[in-house]
Parts: C-alpha cells; sequence; structure tokens
DNA sequence: ACTCGTAATTCTACAATGTAGAAACTACTA
DNA sequence: TAGTAGTTTCTACATTGTAGAATTACGAGT
C-alpha cells in the first residue's frame, strides 16, 4: 500500500499470538491462540497466507523444526517477530490510541449532538 | 467476507473520528482528524469510500446539511455512527485486548525464548 | 515396500478493505 | 461568465482477509 508499514487489523492479531508464543509459537499454535483469545474462527490457510506475508515485509521470521521423531507429521516452522514488526506494532497502537483518548462508547448514541 | 461485523484497521479510525464529531462531522473534518491524531495522512478519496462502506453495513448514516451560505461550495454530509458501529468497534477492542493482555512491547525482542 | 494415520504446511482462488487522484458539484465573488 | 473555495463522487488498482482443498513428511503396522 502506499504508506510504508501499515499493519491489518488480522496481521495484527497474528503477529501478537506470535509473540506470545516466545519462539516456540508455529501455524497451528497461532491459530489457537487467536481463536482462544478473541473467540472468531479462524482457518489454517489465512494464518499462513498472513504469516507469509509478514515474513515478506521482513517482521516476523521463522525456521523450520527439527522433525520430531514422537510425534509423526510433517516438521514445524517457527515463527519469532523481529524488531522492524515489534516497531509496526508500537506504531499502529499509539496512532490509534489518539484517536481512542476520551473515547467511552457507551456515551455515544445517547449524547451525540447531531 | 465470511465472518460478518469485522471491522479493518482504518474503518477503526473513520468509526472512532466520526464518534469524535459528536454528529457535526463530515468528510474533510474526519480526515483532518485521523490525519493530527495519528500523523499519517490521508487522502480524501480513501476517508469517502470507508465511510460510504460502513454506511452500506448499516454502522454510520448521513444525512445532507443545508448549503451555507457565507461558505459557498457543496454542501456538507454529515455523519453519525450507529448503535450497530458502536457495537462493532466494542467486540473489536474486546477481541483485540486479550491478545494484547500481558504483552509488552519492550520485552521481546531481548527476551524471546527461540 | 505399501498403506494408513497424524500433524503440519502450501497452494489456489476470490472477497473485502485500503488508497490515490482526478472529476464533478455548488455556492459565492468579481 | 469566469474564477475560486469547499466538498463530495467516481474510477481504478493494490493490499489484506478468508476459505478449503491439496500436498508434504513422518512413524507404525502389515
Amino acid at each position: 500500500m502506499g504508506r510504508d508499514g501499515f499493519v491489518g487489523a488480522f496481521e495484527e492479531l497474528v503477529l501478537l499470538a506470535v509473540i506470545r508464543g516466545r519462539g516456540t509459537g508455529y501455524g497451528m499454535t497461532v491459530r489457537r491462540e487467536i481463536e482462544e483469545r478473541t473467540g472468531r474462527d479462524v482457518t489454517i490457510g489465512a494464518v499462513y497466507a498472513t504469516l507469509d506475508r509478514l515474513e515478506k515485509k521482513g517482521w516476523v521470521t521463522s525456521a523450520v523444526g527439527e522433525p520430531d521423531a514422537d510425534r509423526g507429521g510433517r516438521a514445524r516452522r517457527y515463527f519469532r517477530v523481529l524488531p522492524e514488526g515489534v516497531d509496526a506494532l508500537q506504531t499502529l497502537r499509539s496512532a490509534r490510541d489518539g484517536l481512542w483518548e476520551g473515547v467511552d462508547l457507551d456515551d455515544v448514541v445517547s449524547g451525540g449532538a447531531s
């Protein structure tokens, strides 16, 4: 997009879920974390597509782990958020907070002066 | 999109700017509010496209004002956020907060356990 | 070796949102 | 009638969001 560094709404959730994983998160856990914490359900395709885009932007990095013997199944791809990703989150949050400042949603409909 | 009720990142900013206007906001003021509070610059086309989509979803409503004599120029279209829009914002915020909970960005890069 | 079950990732396609910039509208003023 | 200011509308395209099926990779059992 025109402006460089913009974070989408879903990208934010994915970034946060990766951070929460502290280096041990991979596609499936990211999905689970978002589902559990937000209550909305998420397809795995959406998660990976976003993860790939975040990696392309240089905000996260990934490394394929050793295929675990006991577990079977394909090797996991572990994700970490890079400093650039942290910056993007910080920027997003402070910009948004500026607009939320002083807004009380309980007041909006009744108090509107139109 | 699949899930009904999802709020995009920019939509959120527009919604908030409209709320801040308390019924007196229109395209140009929404734009200015976002620019001033977030520091990022916004084209007027982006604002109206979003406003139109929000109206189509039933989250905001608009009414064209009297064309003001002293001012000249086209009549303004004033916006208000509807209860449905407030709900959407509330839902968005609480879902997101669940993922932010306990996250400290200053800690991420150094503290990551990868 | 062949097939099955399990865990995970990758791929494909499309819908919704984000963004830019030019065009058009509507009043006043000269 | 032309110019100017304030505002909205239109058009086109880029990026992000989402779904679901296909594929990869391994161990175990036969």
